[in-house]
DNA sequence: TCATTCCCTATCAATTTACTCAAGAATGAG
DNA sequence: CTCATTCTTGAGTAAATTGATAGGGAATGA
């Protein structure tokens, strides 16, 4: 019941991203050291938000990758959905599919899809920016634990 | 993204016994049937169910399963809480151990951990009884699709 | 033309999941 | 008592998924 490494390494690569001023790049390997991912699983990432229109990227000396878009309006969702190919689902407990007809089965059915829509309502709203801001509240004095 | 069958099948058999008259048990053979879950993936399935406290059984001739309280106690968290382990933790995203921080971290996890806790108090108000319920609508021409 | 940096695909090891098997132990009918 | 019935228990396994590595290729621009 959890997302995969990939969307929680997207996740970070993109906000790494967002906090850069504009028009800087940062290289993969730069990104690796920040986001604690290894070099070569991360290119597989970015590559995969480059082709999903998140990410642009420039080769050769001086190049690296930015954010295709600005940050408030990639959301959390996009980037899941892109990743892990899908939101949420919680459960073959939503699709009927091939499942048999007992008592509750269309109730449970139901229920969980509600729930499913719930979450990805959730997840479709918050911004890349939202999360960034989230992180250094303005007028609370932070406790550095 | 997605329960275990487990919790799945859990969740089937609770619907089917809740649906019986009260005292009555069922075997594991016939809930096998009617859920259309193997009998011995069942048995293990159940066997927790029992000693997490939600089905009680009885060996021998004429015995079976039944549920140990009422259908209205039982809620959605509880089986999968037993079944699962534990309820919803999106990702790793949720807990910090261990990972390195970066910008929108903490924006990151305050974010996941309100959608957990959302799905999580979804999940523990909705009881066996109520999906039960859901099935059968009764002011509404259901379609039979 | 060459160092740099991203691009792409294949492969692998570990883990998890879903499930099976085989033998044991309680129960109660006769 | 004894025996069929039914749950109990734990070990074992096959397939799928995940997380990660490896290595050569292609663009860029100095």
């Amino acid at each position: 019941m959890r997302f995969s490494k990939k969307s929680e390494y997207a996740l970070r690569a993109v906000l790494i991203l967002a906090d850069c001023p504009p028009n800087q790049t940062l290289q993969i390997q730069e990104l690796s050291v920040i986001s604690g991912v290894s070099v070569k699983f991360l290119e597989q990432i970015l590559l995969v938000m480059k082709k999903g229109g998140i990410l642009r990227s420039k080769r050769g000396v001086g190049g690296g990758y930015q954010l295709d878009r600005p940050a408030r309006s990639i959301t959390l969702g996009e980037i899941i959905q892109l990743m892990d190919g899908g939101l949420c689902e919680l459960s073959g407990i939503t699709d009927s599919h091939g499942t048999p007809e007992y008592p509750g089965s269309a109730g449970l059915q139901t229920c969980f899809r509600e729930i499913d829509e719930q979450v990805n309502e959730a997840l479709q709203e918050r911004t890349i920016e939202e999360v960034l801001s989230m992180d250094r509240p303005k007028d609370i004095l932070a406790f550095e634990i």
